[in-house]
RNA sequence: GGUGCGGUAGCCAAGUGGUAAGGCCCGGGUCUGCAAAACCUGUAUUCGGCGGUUCGAUUCCGCCCCGCACCUCCA
């Protein structure tokens, strides 16, 4: 079955393949790499994620056994240039590079945490100024771009008929906002541009940008390369045409860079290549509200991994939170609702224990086998599960159906056989959600200090010789040596509290 | 002002022109001296409000109320 999403461009829903019948080709705008992410902007790189696995899973399936196998590239970017990387790396008395590259890697950590697959390529923006200068000056000979006052280069918004078509913005609308969303003026500075509208391609060097500045365009009327630093759209636009061509299948992002981001980057790229559609699919997740604000430093409500890790919840738990929202629609993210993400977890493994002990599977096989892609095509009761996915990646209804059809597989009358088909179309779709089942190796026997196994035991007596009042004040005892004790039928159970 | 999204049980969240998945919490039961665990089980005559279309609407249409997001450097 073909994969559907919603594509933002048409508003409508279409169906995924790759254009070229061979690779589909997706690029996500990543992270700029001034701090650690938040958990807003993971809701983004989770959503890719479980795109880019239902993909895998679908193309696997379904491509003819005589033909080559479809394959996907991912593509997501790095930002690590751009005011607030300068800026803070300058606060903080280090360069650039050295800033950006701590946080990139804090980056790839909590990615792994997440269960999230890595980008076939990863570009940073500054490795890759020599391709946005050619485009900008590939812009400036082709009428599209001009320098400004400033020295900066802008786009010409007026010379591209088509703006705005991403993201429905009357484009007479645009220019009567006077405070951006951080509630700043737009300071518009219309003796540097020719109109509001207009963006920066490259942004001319400023004293304040210190030591970070690259050789750039040259300026058509004296001939002279403007020194300075790319502007933020301009690296997406070079760099998924580096690695994916000049016109690719999907380009994913959060709602909020429709505009002015990606509308921005699809007037330079067809500006520049002539070619349209720069992309034939748009990809937008709705933002992640905490507990029912948005998000903002200001509010202190800015959760990163780390923080919550620190607060006991496993990323396995944030991820299905995050997931358990469809991706268009708002998601509130609530502590109340991080804790039901780990219970329900919880819950999922312990049905499914039994059921593995039938088959002789372990917890550690059924992992792996849900640790990678498969060329199944899932059958049986799981199948209303994948049409979810394949219908616009419905995830809380896919796991409705998976919470569903595992109470219903503790069944007497099924063969093992017939469970380990089930368990197969199982463990592909928890591959697609990136949900990883027992991640959490067996408490390891702990062996309680002697006083307390003695306290135990004579609880234990007291208990079979009924008196209780001993007995719970033993119970107490050992609690507060920092032991439970649990009764079986016959006997008792140590452990850490 | 423009654009878009949404209001479904205590909380979260799917869904359909024919009478409401699932998760969390909670209640009841079995078991237990108690507790925990485990297992079984129950919980929306109702889907923001009011009209309309229809044999029938939560689902389609209209109006209204409420919430939220975006509108030039936020995923």
């Amino acid at each position: 079955m073909a994969i559907e999403l919603h594509d933002t461009l048409t508003r409508t829903r279409k169906t995924l393949v790759p254009s070229d019948g061979q690779t589909y080709r997706f690029y996500c705008c990543g992270p700029t790499v001034y701090g650690p992410a938040h958990i807003g902007n993971f809701r983004a790189f989770v959503a890719q994620d479980v795109l880019r696995r239902v993909l895998e899973t679908d193309f696997l399936a379904h491509t003819a056994a005589d033909a080559p196998p479809i394959v996907l590239k991912h593509v997501r970017n790095i930002t690590d240039v751009d005011d607030k990387t300068i800026r803070t790396s300058q606060e903080r008395g280090e360069t650039l590079t050295a800033f950006t590259q701590r946080w990139t890697e804090k980056f790839h950590t909590d990615c792994a945490a997440l269960n999230c697959l890595t980008p076939d390529v990863e570009p940073r923006a500054t490795a890759h100024i020599p391709q946005q200068v050619a485009l900008v000056e590939n812009l400036l000979a082709g009428g599209f771009a001009y320098v400004g006052g400033d020295g900066s280069v802008y786009f010409k918004v007026s010379a591209c008929s088509h703006y705005g078509e991403l993201s429905h913005l009357d484009r007479d609308q645009l220019q009567t906002q006077t405070e951006n969303s951080a509630g700043q003026a737009n300071d518009a500075d219309e003796y540097d541009r020719e109109s509001v509208s207009d963006f920066a391609l490259w942004k001319a060097h400023k004293p304040e940008d210190g030591d970070n500045q690259w050789p750039g365009p040259k300026n058509p009327a004296t001939g002279e390369s403007i020194n300075g630093r790319p502007g933020w759209h301009l690296e997406c636009s070079a760099m998924s045409t580096a690695y994916l061509g000049e016109s690719f299948d999907l380009h994913g992002g959060g709602v909020d860079l429709c505009f002015p981001h990606h509308e921005n980057e699809i007037a330079q790229s067809e500006s520049a290549s002539g070619q349209r559609p720069f992309c034939h699919h748009w990809f937008h997740n709705a933002h992640l509200m905490v507990e029912g604000k948005k998000m903002s430093k200001s509010l202190g409500n800015l959760y990163t991994l780390e923080e919550l890790d620190a607060q006991g919840y496993s990323a396995q738990a944030v991820r299905y939170v995050l997931i358990n929202g469809h991706y268009r629609s708002q998601l509130n993210f609530t502590f109340n609702g991080l804790t039901a993400a780990a219970s329900a977890l919880a819950k999922l493994e312990k049905a499914l224990k039994p059921i593995l002990d039938i088959i002789g599977m372990t917890p550690e096989e059924f992992r792996e086998l849900c640790g990678k892609p498969s060329a199944m095509t899932v059958t049986g009761m799981f199948v209303r599960a994948w049409e979810h996915l394949s219908d616009d990646l419905n995830v809380p209804g896919a796991l409705g159906d998976i919470f569903s059809c595992v109470g219903d597989l503790n069944d007497p009358s099924y063969s093992k056989s017939a469970i380990v088909g089930q368990l197969r179309s199982l463990a592909g779709l928890l591959y697609c959600l990136g949900l990883e089942l027992y991640t959490t190796p067996e408490a390891p026997i702990v062996e309680a200090p002697e006083h307390v196994i003695q306290l135990a035991a004579q609880r234990w007596e007291a208990k079979q010789s009924r008196d209780f009042t001993a007995a719970d004040a033993l119970r107490a005892e050992i609690q507060a040596a920092g032991w439970i004790v649990l009764d079986r039928k016959d006997g008792y159970d140590l452990s850490p509290a």
